[in-house]
RNA sequence: GGGAGCUUAGCUCAGCUGGUUCAGAGCAUCUGCCUUACAAGCAGAGGGUCGACGGUUCGACUCCGUCAGCUCCCA
């Protein structure tokens, strides 16, 4: 078989990803004898395009997926998206707009269809791009977060909650949005430090000539204060408390109040309160009984409440009133000021603090099952770290906003009559019916117009891809649930995942995972994080074009510290470059292996060390991997890999059992190697899927895939052998060191003496390590050889003699600093042996190592010694 | 303002319950090799007083405290 100079990786992706589909090798269906292995995705927004975060996220999933399949598990990965309104609302308008159709002229029905016709042309792309990077999840169970059972189950959630006394309507301060003319969750406000103007305005007493000096960075609110407040130390102050102070321009009197939430120091000391435009005003309202008055529109232009500016926007406003104030006289001074001001995560427009009427969950009760799941280990954060942040969050949890003024999503199951009563129920005849049954009469209903939050439709997500609230206790929900791993960012710990653990114990009684692997944020190579408004993120589909699927998944996974933020270079796609040099070196392995086919002999396996340290290095290298993926430490796991196979398997192993230019090999070692390899790719499989499958199917002809093939168990390695392997490199390497120093030529033949009393350690790899350092003869030796080049490897001393020794300076330079080091080390170790409180202190073992350490450099102090003395 | 995290070779990071034959890996750098799988390679090498200052200890990169710088989350 002729193998192509390069790994094909077009091709095989293609070729093998079809493959995998048609033979059904992703689909997972209940089986009772075996045990499930259950992930479900992060929905990505329908709307979304991948970037390198569902990259990471998705390759992290695949890479358990695959080795949970391979290890006999049900792995069933659950693919989906998210209907994500506002992000998809945004971009129908967007659409509409490109039409020249504003939203503003359609019905919601019409808006609707539009909405529908945008998903089913533009939704979920992203899933095609997942196919692409090699994602092996369960295609046929593609959920979307607003199927119509899924849409069912949202709403039956709701009303469940609503008369389970949960769910209530509420006038709350909220985060208004005033360019979407929606309400914000806390999460979807983004808050910056922003320069502003700190202002210092005069209130003064009512009838008479002093004033308050009151500080401000939003003047333009002033019509709507309630009160000033003082703290109720300040000695400034003091003469005023239980006076009334007026409102500049609008002269309207307002009390002043005193609290100790005032800080003294602050600005001038005295705070203006306007309850119904700040959070923490409101809350000073709320306390002291203020009155609420509301001088915006939603739109965030000022009411006729104002009084003044009415119709103005409200930084055209504050433009105005300061030039208003100034003209009467009202400002003391200004200062900059820099302070956090909240934007839209959305349309980056200052939100607005506003008094609204919504829809609320309140958190508390449900929240405490999902801490103590957390807080006692039922479900598991990797890294742990995540806990505390956790619990902070949990024990200060408030209630959750779940209306959102938007017409893309689950719309709220509550109708209204014209008196204003509400009746919630999962549909309009129910709604009715219920109606009548409490009012006794019939009414005409009118649904609210909201929709809900997107994160209450998929807090749902692990109970309803498996219809879990649709269809409770049915036989899929009850195999799957709860899945196994979640994988997700941390910066949605609070969104989604703490909100699915509740769900999860509200409905199911049941956590919805077992573990939480949260990955890294990927940053740029100035550390900035990936974002599509940054526009830093690289197209990921031209870099799997170039590089292949493998490549981009090693780039980006061996650059991903468990838990740890990711840097990844996107200039120098230099891990991705690291990735296809990994692919060509086993293509060219798979070269080198294959011309062997032609060379087999049955015979006495020369090798045969190599063969032993390799299986025992592979069952080692096994071992490793399980303590790696059972601690969350995936890149870790691929590194070790990447050094077994080029290091390990490559480098040492290869070259030793390596015939030479006209020898044969014996079809033991031969079998043996191409076991070696398939059991490295299988290894390597979860993590590189189209390069191994194609070269495990390369190595021999064969009907059974990769990606279903099952790891055998490892099996307890044998220390000696591998310490033998060791000692073996560790000759080789010293005495090709020790001929580059002395300058002989690669190609020259050098004589080898080792001790003889050391016969039974090397008698096993003479023949490897004879080839290896390219020595034309090996002998045993009881004393030093005169004008030879002295090797102390370990314990044992070596002789190299070559027809030019010439360079024993080198040599001697290198024994000597050995030397000095070992003296040192051995006076450190010294001490602390003559140190009797080290003595008193430490424990047994650990000054049973002490004295072996000394013993030990000891040893090699006088090997040194004496192959100085030899260079004389 | 509250909370969390990070600071170890040029870069990205490992280093568990404190004990110098462990200060390590990958990439980058340097030297020598176009050796019949691979120059996308091979064989070697150099490079860090583990952010600063204190403390605990016989002994600290590893524990505690203070400070500095950076990042994130929340008010």
């Amino acid at each position: 078989m002729e193998l192509s100079k390069n790994f094909p990786h077009h091709e095989a992706e293609q070729k093998w990803y079809q493959r995998w589909v048609e033979k059904g090798y992703f689909r997972s269906r209940p089986d009772k004898n075996r045990d499930p292995f259950t992930i479900v995705i992060p929905p990505p927004n329908v709307t979304g395009v991948l970037h390198m975060g569902h990259c990471l996220n998705n390759t992290i999933q695949d890479i358990l997926i695959r080795r949970a399949r391979m290890q006999g598990k049900n792995a069933c990965w659950v693919p989906g998206t998210d209907h994500a309104s506002i992000a998809t609302e945004a971009k129908v308008v967007q659409m509409l707009g490109e039409r020249g159709i504003a939203k503003s002229s359609l019905s919601r029905e019409e808006f609707l269809k539009y909405a529908w016709e945008w998903k089913d042309k533009y939704g979920g792309i992203i899933l095609h791009q997942l196919k692409k990077l090699g994602c092996s999840a369960d295609w046929d169970r593609t959920t979307f977060t607003m199927d119509p059972d899924y849409y069912r189950a949202v709403i039956k959630v709701f009303v469940d909650l609503y008369h389970k006394g949960y769910i209530y309507r509420g006038r709350r301060m909220i985060h208004w949005d005033v360019k979407a003319k929606t309400a914000l969750s806390d999460e979807e406000v983004i808050r910056k430090p922003t320069q502003q103007k700190l202002y210092y305005l005069k209130y003064y007493v009512e009838g008479s000539e002093e004033f308050i000096p009151v500080a401000t960075v939003r003047p333009e609110t002033i019509m709507g204060d309630t009160a000033v407040c003082v703290h109720p130390d300040d000695e400034r102050y003091k003469k005023f408390h239980g006076k009334r102070v007026l409102i500049p321009l609008i002269q309207r009197p307002v009390p002043v109040i005193t609290d100790e939430y005032v800080t003294m120091d602050f600005g001038s000391g005295a705070l203006k309160i306007t309850p119904a435009h700040d959070m923490n005003d409101y809350l000073l309202g709320e306390k002291h009984g203020l009155e609420i008055i509301d001088i915006f529109n939603d739109d965030g232009t000022l009411n006729e409440k104002a009084v003044i500016f009415v119709g103005e926007e409200r930084m055209q406003a504050r433009k105005k009133i300061i030039k208003a104030l100034e003209e009467n006289n009202y400002i003391i001074k200004s200062e900059d000021y820099t302070s956090e001001v909240g934007y839209s995560e959305r349309t980056h427009e200052v939100v607005e603090p506003r008094l609204s009427v919504q829809w609320w969950v309140r958190m508390k009760k449900l929240a405490e099952p999902a801490l103590n799941a957390v807080m006692n280990d039922e479900i598991r954060f990797y890294p742990s770290r995540y806990k505390n942040l956790y619990r902070h969050w949990m024990e200060n949890l408030r209630d959750w906003c779940i209306s959102r003024q938007l017409w893309w999503g689950h719309r709220i199951p509550a109708w209204y009559d014209d008196a204003g009563n509400i009746i919630v129920a999962e549909d309009e005849t129910k709604a009715a019916a219920l109606y009548e049954k409490q009012h006794g009469k019939k009414a005409t209903l009118r649904q609210d117009e909201d929709c809900l939050d997107t994160w209450f439709s998929s807090w749902l997500w692990p109970l309803e891809v498996f219809k879990g609230i649709s269809r409770p206790g049915n036989d899929e929900f009850r195999y799957y649930y709860p899945t196994q791993t979640l994988v997700t960012a941390p910066e949605i710990i609070f969104f989604w995942v703490a909100r699915m653990i509740m769900a999860g114990y509200e409905y199911a009684g049941n956590k919805p995972f077992g573990e939480v692997y949260f990955t890294g944020i990927v940053r740029d190579e100035q550390g900035r994080k990936m974002s599509k408004q940054l526009g830093n993120s690289p197209d990921l589909l031209a870099l799997i074009d170039r590089y292949g699927a493998d490549a981009v998944r090693f780039g980006i996974m061996i650059a991903s510290p468990a838990g740890n933020d990711l840097l990844f270079d996107v200039k120098e796609e230099s891990t991705l470059k690291q990735g296809s040099f990994f692919i060509n070196k086993m293509w060219n392995a798979l070269k080198l292996v294959k011309s062997w086919e032609q060379r087999l002999e049955e015979k006495d396996d020369a090798s045969s060390f190599a063969v032993a340290w390799f299986h025992n290095r592979l069952h080692e290298a096994k071992a490793v991997q399980e303590q790696f993926f059972a601690e969350y430490k995936i890149s870790e796991a691929l590194k070790s890999l990447y050094s077994l196979i080029w290091d390990e398997f490559c480098s040492w192993y290869l070259e030793w059992v390596k015939p030479a230019a006209n020898e044969t090999i014996s079809g033991s070692c031969y079998r043996s190697t191409i076991y070696f390899f398939e059991e490295l790719m299988a290894l390597l499989h979860p993590f590189m899927p189209f390069v191994t499958e194609e070269i495990y199917h390369k190595l021999k002809s064969r009907e059974d895939d990769l990606i279903g093939k099952q790891m055998s168990a490892h099996e307890p390695a044998d220390a000696a052998v591998l310490r033998q392997g060791e000692l073996l490199k560790e000759l080789i390497t010293s005495i090709r060191d020790a001929r580059n120093k002395a300058k002989i030529k690669p190609g020259e033949y050098i004589k080898l003496y080792l001790p003889e009393a050391d016969q039974p350690v090397f008698v096993s790899f003479e023949k490897i390590l004879k080839r290896q350092v390219n020595a034309e003869v090996i002998q045993y030796v009881s004393h030093p050889v005169p004008n030879t080049l002295t090797v102390i490897v370990q314990k044992h001393k070596c002789y190299i003699e070559a027809q030019h020794t010439g360079a024993g300076e080198e040599q001697r330079k290198k024994l000597e600093k050995d030397l000095e080091y070992l003296r040192g080390f051995l006076a450190s170790v010294e001490k602390k042996l003559s140190n009797e409180r080290f003595l008193q202190n430490a424990r047994p073992e650990i000054i049973e190592t002490e004295k072996k350490k000394k013993a030990d450099a000891e040893a090699k102090i006088k090997a040194i010694e004496e192959s100085l003395q030899n260079l004389k």
